[in-house]
DNA sequence: AATGAATGAGGGTTCATTCAT
DNA sequence: GATGAATGAACCCTCATTCAT
């Protein structure tokens, strides 16, 4: 009665559209989205080659699904940033804030790289519901939270939340981006040591003289 | 008997090499990387297809120098940014830094975004001579000036140019980023109003409690 | 217990074979035999894929099936054609036997027309039992009309009933073909008017001089 | 400085246009056209699979011109029917104009046939400069010629030029389609003896009684 | 050295057929 | 028997690269 499931799912209770899906997004995560056939995400899922388009409209559909789950489960693994206003010392929240967003866009900034030359791919996850960071990063989310700090009297009262955000989530990026544009693997990104640390006293007390 | 030239080069100087990279420099700068064929380049060169393959290794070869070519086409173009320590008002230097750096990411990127997919060029820009740009963004050289002022005693005594340096430029990356992100056409990219204003006060001050 | 029945019969009393041959033979009539699928079928049927092949060998089978029923369906729905020799003006029998084969032309060529690249279904189709009209287009029955009303006197007694047959059927063909092989769609074929009396007064009257 | 020429055509002056041409056409006469691949067509001509794209839109493209290589091919040897009016006996042309036309459509017909499923094809066919035949099978021409026999008083003055003409090219379809229609390779279609020359006392004298 | 047609591997996609449920 | 997802061969087409001229 119900029809058959395909033989690499024996044994699991997942849908074969979340199998395609995991697979295209674990070879992102391994290889990057570079030159990622359709057959190679079949192969990986050890499936037909055809199977694809019984659940997705074409290629670039499922690629878009797969950053979107890609997106999803990094955010879900590294959890929401801390960042509870009048809650601790501001500088640790910012601390707890940069190494989150680090890590995020380690994370998800060279799968987006991949797919930067298909942007029928990109305007497809810009479509899907909740595309959470999608290279906002959480920039606003951050100038929410410096703006509520501010308004606590724990930041100066003419701080500039927009630009402060702008600065750090910027930062972040520029660790992680030239290595992507210098064609180091994903994998192997280092943050400097000290590099929070410097960022947050920078954007405490400013670089002006006193 | 001289060997022949290009039809398309009769009455220049240039070596059809350098006519090769000009002509993929323009299509990049035109059209972006994304769906370049050696047959586009070919016939925006108006040469033959094959002509390629006596000057480089393969397309990514071309590719690379094209690369290379437009960004110094580009920070020709622009000029050296001012920044000479101790002359004007530091926050004076930052602005005209600043908007250097924007114009610098607009014009660059994303041509080097449509080349993300394809590491062996990347990897090959960066093994070409002085390729400065090439999203360092000329960070060090920022850095450099604000240790500068830093000893002549117009900034804080204890300012991390190095800090204060990839924030600047960090911040001019995420203006331009995320549009590419969300498949924004490279003309269209737009820079919100006060953007440097903001930004300088902000690293100058800092947003900390007075 | 009996077996399930599909979901789309309930209520009926046909049997899924026939369901499943009406539904490719409504296709057939509708869109032409072009780019049929099974898949078209069975969601025209509102059955599953697979049934089919619970029924028949493969595609061609139930394809030359539904044809059958088609050129079937067509011929009970036209009627015989009137022809009987004795009654009536014999030029009046041969008018309503003209527009009676135009009918069935235009019904029934387009189907075959979309299967004449398929050699299979035609082969089968021709070993079905009594496919009676198959493009013989009742020459034969129109002959033996003509010979007996020629034994009756009502023709020249040297009159060429094959010969006669085929001219008029042929005549027919000729309406019809020319606009398949343009490309013209099955629906919008035009007979030209006064076309059956231009044939008939010419088949009775010939024309040599007198 | 002239490029490579396909190792296929050593020795020949052809160009690789026509070559592949004449290769869809060979097979097209051989096979018909049912179920052609480019990579038979490619095959067939001993060539790369891409070639075809060099010189040819696609597919459809290459089997318009094939078929109406194939026409043109046809007429040129069978030479333009001797339909002179005024000259010789008036039965005697339309004999020859019979066999001219049997030919013609033997020849054609099955190339056609193969290709009504796919009407592209013969869409482009008929945008193609003077595709004579082209079912319209030379019932104009025929026409013509009647007509202007009528004129010289060699025919019945009230003959309808237009009926005659349908009649006699629509037998000789006649004695062509049912085969097809029955899959008969095209080979193997055979004409009934006396089939001309029934026809043609049909048509000059009627059946009508004297 | 330049030409540009020829090459052919490989890409995305379709669809008749199978088969576990 | 019926289901309908899974299968995979085959299709048309692209394009980096080669090479006879």
């Amino acid at each position: 009665m119900s029809p058959r499931r395909a033989s690499a799912l024996r044994g699991g209770d997942q849908s074969l559209r979340d199998h395609l899906i995991a697979a295209a997004e674990a070879l992102m995560a391994r290889r990057g989205t570079a030159g990622l056939t359709v057959r190679d995400i079949a192969r990986e899922a050890r499936v037909a080659d055809g199977v694809l388009y019984n659940h997705f409209a074409d290629k670039e559909d499922l690629l878009a699904q797969a950053l979107h789950a890609h997106v999803s489960s990094v955010e879900r693994s590294l959890g929401t940033p801390p960042a509870r206003a009048g809650v601790g010392e501001v500088a640790d929240n910012l601390r707890a804030y940069v190494e989150h967003v680090l890590r995020l866009h380690i994370a998800i900034l060279p799968a987006f790289a991949g797919l930067l030359a298909q942007p029928k791919v990109l305007t497809r996850f810009a479509a899907l519901p909740n595309p959470m960071a999608a290279g906002r990063g959480g920039r606003a989310h951050l100038a929410d939270y410096l703006r509520a700090e501010r308004d606590l009297g724990r930041l100066a009262p003419d701080a500039d939340p927009e630009a402060a955000a702008t600065m750090i989530v910027g930062a972040c990026h520029e660790t992680v981006l030239p290595s992507l544009l210098r064609g180091v693997p994903a994998g192997e990104i280092e943050i400097p040591p000290g590099f929070a640390d410097g960022l947050i006293a920078t954007v405490m007390r400013g670089i002006g003289p006193a």
